[in-house]
DNA sequence: TTCCATGCAAACCGTTTGCATCTGT
DNA sequence: ACAGATGCAAACGGTTTGCATGGAA
């Protein structure tokens, strides 16, 4: 946790305790949230003083500044974050429940090289997602 | 072009004038376009009758639902939607100028494999994307 | 003649912003 | 002290919806 702390300083940003609240929520999430859950949750945790609902808005902006947290844009014109660890990764979401689990390393650069070679893009990213059924919801 | 109404009937939607008209439309594109984007469009080509925006957002619902369109949710809160060909594909897309480009194929299917014995998830889709400078941003 | 589609405008809702106040450095 | 952060509420903007009209099967 001053480990995130440190992350947001070195991003120019002051480590509050209203941030620091809104990343401990955040890394408790198994599951990607909307801003509001996250919210939800913080005034759950501690009614008061009540935190803001646009601090958490600014707040997520920030961490994604930080690469603490991830976006993910929903087709429902939401927006749901996860905690994001350092190191490039991909994730693996629960069609059913949301559950998010991240997935280390990336097997992906040699692909990349042979899509630039036939593509003459000039490749600096991507973005790899997963969907399916997580081993609950297989069962239920 | 048949080859749309076909697709639209099929999955018990009519084919009519205009979500013909949104489809050519959509389908002229080089870029990922918003519903307000393809609108301007379609008036800009033919101004009269007016064709509604709301009509293009149910359209693209449509298309999206037929496998005509495939949406694209940015993290501006705003959905852009390309046309899409029927066989698995994913997309390359340029930071700049946002340039879409078709990747035929897919090569992580044994990836996926290798995912679900890890996992325990049982993987039913993926969404891949390439994000970098297409050739004439490049130049630029 | 029935049901689906359209057009228009109003409603919706997630997100952003203005502004006064507070706080960390 | 001062730049940055917060809280509240109002504004914003992309998308959806209600409803009357129009058109295809």
């Amino acid at each position: 946790m001053d480990e995130a702390a440190r992350r947001l300083e070195e991003h120019g940003h002051r480590a509050t305790p209203q941030r620091l609240a809104v990343v401990a929520a955040l890394q408790a999430q198994s599951h990607y949230v909307t801003a509001r859950d996250l919210h939800a949750a913080l005034l759950q945790a501690q009614p008061r003083p009540p935190l803001g609902l646009a601090t958490v808005y600014r707040t997520l902006e920030v961490l994604v500044d930080c690469g603490l947290a991830e976006p993910f844009p929903q087709p429902s014109n939401e927006m749901r974050y996860a905690f994001c660890s350092a190191r490039h990764h991909h994730h693996l979401v629960c069609n059913s429940c949301g559950l998010v689990a991240e997935v280390p390393g990336c097997a992906l650069r040699a692909v990349e090289r042979d899509l630039e070679r036939r593509s003459h893009f000039a490749i600096s990213d991507h973005a790899l997602t997963f969907f399916g059924a997580c081993q609950d919801c297989q069962d239920g």
